[in-house]
DNA sequence: AGTGCATATCTTTTT
DNA sequence: GATATGCACT
């Protein structure tokens, strides 16, 4: 079907490819579409033929059509299926996610509004940095409310677009208006930054619809096709924005479960998808319930859970597929058995069974809870692939080299030049700074601007006024450079030239010379991304792709390892076999859900897409005791396992597989069998599961598996490019890395 | 200014 | 258990 040029595209074979209710969605081209689409139920499906229907019936140019996702995954996703679709098509199309494409708008137009084109996006460490350089200049008690706090308030109100002054206006409280006092400020000074967060992302296109009718027009003008994904998850901003770039045309197709609306804490509305048919009275409505991914055991079961929740629109998923296996409860003594116990299942359905270790996801509620499980996998010797967690782009040294880069493109950008200025140390301290700050200040000039008139400052000492010249004039350097050389080019110099690598590797322990790994990760991964984009990749074009990007997008689902994400992470994707751990109250739902019902029943959500990400297998598990701040506590089953219905369930009860002859319930029993992990040392075998080998033939490999039984040890290895081998021992020219 | 140690304070989930 | 902050010391 690819290859072939887009006239080929017959729409009758496009419409032969979908069934009914698929087809009648991708066809239902005019006028505002709501599509109602269960998990698994061929919604990408939809929305990528949608798109190649609508430019195979000539009925717009790629220019004209708009398509935003959530994540760069389901936009690049979307991009590759609609190139195999409707091959030569693509230029002009606009497809990404909302802040990547409000992002690209802004880089346009945001001059109208104040900023330049070379803005920063400040991620929460950048925000947090700032919101405390408020409190501190401003001198405001914080009643006690932590950064955090105060961001998030901040946050909510912008997601629900109250200004500052909406938000001063209604203060009830003192902390509402220490509140409103950061935010006033907070909001000033992104600007003065030419910085603007992940919510001015949403915000700032709104402003400068507002206040630029003839922008907006251009836009409304220029999309006559607007198709949303993950409806259930925008916020108020993004609703506003849609209703305003679909007010020409009305050509809007929304596509979204509200079963899985799992971003409520961010600001997501549940009410927009609701409200859809309210928001847009003519619109048709398609619902798509057939399933194509799970079993039915695994269907209903998760339906069982979902159908708790009353905030949904009532609907039910079918499949024409088999039955399957029924959901396995797995009932464990804590969490490190936990662990130990599906690395088990894993090992064993690895080698009975014909699977690869990406089948496996193991799926938790927060990230604290990968380190057991990644432990037991790594004795086991099983490769996986952590996704999230401390973020790359987030390390102290990655970001440390990024703020070099962010204060070449953006001068005024002062989070990242304070960051900066003094790492490494060139004797540049606190105190320093604030007469170079209040300075600046005083002048009304960027700090960037006020290091280079350093020299007319009376009081500083002459020995670090000459350290923040050397410093300026460093900056202007590369600053200059930057035309003449690569992104590459331009970020090695600049770590050569400071010493960084340098200062890690002499450092020398264990924790810099991982950091020195980031560092010179992070110049390759500059490199890659001039490779994949092109040799016009600019610096500005890099970090606009580091600040929107995030741990999941390069996530390799071709791997061959096992999966370890958060259930968050895990939308949108799906597995052979699913396990769901922490079942249990205050975890799982997560204990700040439990007094609140509309939080409460997002936690239902998560778990049922955390649920119908399982195609074959669906494991769930609880611990009864399980360490959380550092100490045991013993917990208490999931309401989840108990709104199951038992007829698609199997309980699995391994409290104690170790010790199962002494089965009591009483406590203490417990404490007397809990097995001593501690001083759990292996025998001091040379090849035991987890080592590393080289074979002559097959390369480098891991043993997975020893076989003493006979009167030869059989090992089993998986290499890294020659797939899995069994060997025997003696002959098997084996050399332990 | 910069370092190291003790203490506190937590932990959702992410574009 | 991990990170951030504060304080004392060099």
């Amino acid at each position: 079907m690819s290859g072939k040029a887009v006239h080929s595209i017959d729409p009758e074979w496009i419409k032969k490819e979908l069934n009914e209710p698929q087809s009648q969605a991708v066809t239902a081209t005019e006028g505002p579409v709501l599509v109602l689409a269960g998990a698994g139920s061929g919604k990408t499906r939809v929305l990528t033929y949608r798109i190649a229907y609508l430019l195979a019936c000539g009925l717009a140019s790629p220019a004209e059509i708009l398509a935003m996702t959530f994540t760069n995954k389901a936009a690049a996703e979307m991009r590759e299926r609609v190139t195999r679709l409707a091959p030569n098509m693509m230029t002009g199309l606009w497809i990404g996610t909302f802040h990547s494409l409000f992002a690209r708008l802004l880089r346009r137009e945001g001059e109208c509004i104040g900023y330049d084109r070379n803005f920063s996006i400040y991620d929460e460490y950048d925000q947090n940095t700032l919101v405390k350089q408020i409190i501190e200049d401003l001198k405001l008690d914080t009643m006690d409310v932590p950064t955090s706090g105060a961001l998030h308030r901040i946050s909510d109100a912008k997601n629900n677009l109250v200004s500052p002054q909406d938000y001063l206006n209604n203060a009830q409280h003192p902390i509402e208006e220490f509140v409103a006092k950061v935010y006033k400020e907070y909001q000033i000074r992104l600007r003065n930054m030419n910085a603007m967060d992940f919510d001015d992302l949403l915000l700032n296109p709104i402003e400068l619809f507002e206040r630029f009718p003839l922008v907006r027009e251009f836009y409304q003008d220029k999309f006559h096709y607007i198709l949303v994904d993950e409806y259930q998850d925008t916020n108020r901003a993004q609703y506003v924005m849609l209703k305003y770039l679909a007010q020409k045309h009305k050509n809007i197709c929304v596509v979204g479960d509200d079963d899985q609306s799992i971003y409520r804490w961010r600001g997501a509305e549940i009410r927009n998808i609701l409200d859809f048919e309210k928001d847009y009275a003519t619109c048709s409505k398609f619902r798509l319930e057939q399933n194509y991914r799970s079993t039915q055991n695994i269907l209903s079961a998760a339906h069982s859970v979902i159908t708790n929740n009353r905030q949904r629109h009532a609907k039910k998923l079918w499949t024409e597929g088999p039955v399957g296996e029924p959901v396995m409860v797995l009932e464990v003594y804590d969490d490190l058995e936990e662990a130990r116990t599906i690395v088990d299942k894993i090992s064993y359905e690895f080698r009975r069974v014909e699977r690869n270790f990406h089948d496996f996801a193991i799926l938790y509620r927060t990230n604290a809870q990968s380190r057991v499980l990644e432990e037991a996998l790594r004795t086991e010797g099983i490769p996986y692939i952590i996704v999230g967690g401390v973020k790359f782009y987030e390390r102290k040294e990655v970001k440390d080299v990024l703020g070099y880069l962010k204060v070449l493109v953006n001068p005024a950008d002062a989070i990242s030049l304070r960051r900066i200025i003094n790492f490494p140390a060139r004797g540049i301290g606190e105190a320093s700074l604030a007469k170079l700050d209040g300075y600046a200040r005083h002048k009304k000039i960027m700090l960037s601007e006020a290091l280079s008139h350093v020299g007319s400052m009376a009081d500083l000492p002459k020995r670090i006024s000459e350290r923040v010249l050397a410093f300026s004039a460093m900056m202007n350097k590369y600053r200059s450079l930057m035309s003449k050389f690569s992104p590459f080019e331009i970020a090695s110099a600049i770590v050569e030239e400071n010493g960084i690598l340098r200062m890690l590797k002499e450092e020398n322990t264990i924790e810099s010379i991982s950091r020195a790994e980031n560092v010179r990760e992070l110049l390759s991964a500059i490199a890659d991304f001039a490779n994949s984009v092109g040799p016009e990749a600019t610096l500005e074009d890099f970090l606009e792709h580091v600040s929107l990007s995030t741990d999941i997008d390069k996530w390799d689902d071709k791997a061959n390892a096992v999966t370890l994400m958060t259930l968050h992470s895990a939308k949108g994707l799906e597995f052979p076999v699913v396990y769901i751990t922490g079942l249990e109250e205050g975890l799982f739902p997560l204990s700040r859900s439990l007094s609140d019902m509309m939080a409460l029943e997002e936690e239902r959500r998560l778990f049922y897409v955390g649920a119908t990400r399982s195609k074959d297998m669906l494991y769930l598990s609880w611990a009864r005791y399980r360490r959380r701040y550092g100490e045991r506590l013993e917990s208490v089953k999931s309401r989840f396992l108990k709104e199951l219905d038992p007829e698609f369930v199997r309980i699995d009860n391994l409290a104690r597989p170790y010790y199962g002859k002494h089965a009591t319930t009483d406590e203490q029993s417990y404490q007397d069998t809990m097995p001593d992990y501690e001083d759990e040392s292996q025998e001091r075998l040379e090849f035991r599961p987890g080592v590393r080998v080289r074979h002559p033939m097959f390369g480098k490999g891991t043993v997975i598996q020893i076989d003493a039984a006979g009167s030869n040890v059989k090992l089993l290895v998986l290499f890294d490019t020659a797939g899995r081998k069994r060997l025997v021992l003696p002959y098997a020219k084996l050399e332990i890395l």
